[in-house]
DNA sequence: CAGAATCCGGCACGATACTG
DNA sequence: CAGTATCGTGCCGGATTCTG
């Protein structure tokens, strides 16, 4: 996973006249999504910003029940390099930082209300056998 | 991943009148659908199927530009588990397969095609940036 | 053509300990 | 509290070869 904002896929080369096939964009589009979103725990990062506000990074731990903390800073770096989240330092006496999501990972919403919603109805589908 | 299907989370122990803090819910949801759709190909599989159809092994190949023979060929068996895919041998010639979407599976096309848009804006954003 | 078998490197992820 | 540092491991995923 690169650091810089960077695609996946080269740019489309060409579309002479937007005929079919265009599921290529498609494809191409789910592979930069996957690229950012990445590994087991951003969604759910992402999904606990969104749906709890702006939180600690204490807070953010219990959010996500079994994330290691270190995995929690290095997905929370990952993010705020795709500003998708920002971080903020307060200098209070213990130090304590909070993370919220920018108005770009806002856009993020609908995906995340999507997948956690086919996600519970397919929980559903299973516990029933 | 199992082969079995089961759920990540255990279920939902009490949730005596659905008052707030059910973020909880949707976060077995998120973790559940991406245990299903976890790794780098899944999701581009699923659309490649979504969108293009009934079609055979090598041709899934050609709609997901970069795969390895052995990585589809365990995705799809997985898809299959899950029964989100549905795998059908013809008898011909040389002995061909076909691969689709099955019902169940069709319930995914909201999820994949909101990735998809997503990740065609952000290529957008980036690009522009 | 559709894959199973094998080999292999890397990194995603985890557990623990330490710091300001 | 909010992390880094370090160490270890599994399995993800790629390349290649073999089969029916």
């Amino acid at each position: 996973m690169n650091n810089e904002t960077t695609l996946v896929c080269s740019p489309v080369s060409e579309k002479p006249h937007c005929g079919a096939a265009d599921h290529r964009e498609r494809v191409m589009g789910i592979r930069d999504a996957i690229d950012v979103l990445s590994g087991k725990w951003k969604i759910e990062i992402i999904g606990a910003l969104l749906f709890g506000g702006r939180m600690r990074f204490m807070d953010v731990m219990r959010e996500v029940p079994g994330i290691a903390a270190k995995m929690l800073s290095k997905e929370l770096h990952d993010l705020e390099a795709h500003q998708l989240v920002k971080r903020t330092v307060m200098d209070t006496k213990p130090i304590t930082v909070e993370y919220e999501i920018t108005p770009y990972g806002k856009s993020l919403e609908e995906v995340i209300i999507t997948i956690a919603n086919w996600g519970l109805s397919h929980r559903k589908k299973i516990m029933k056998g």
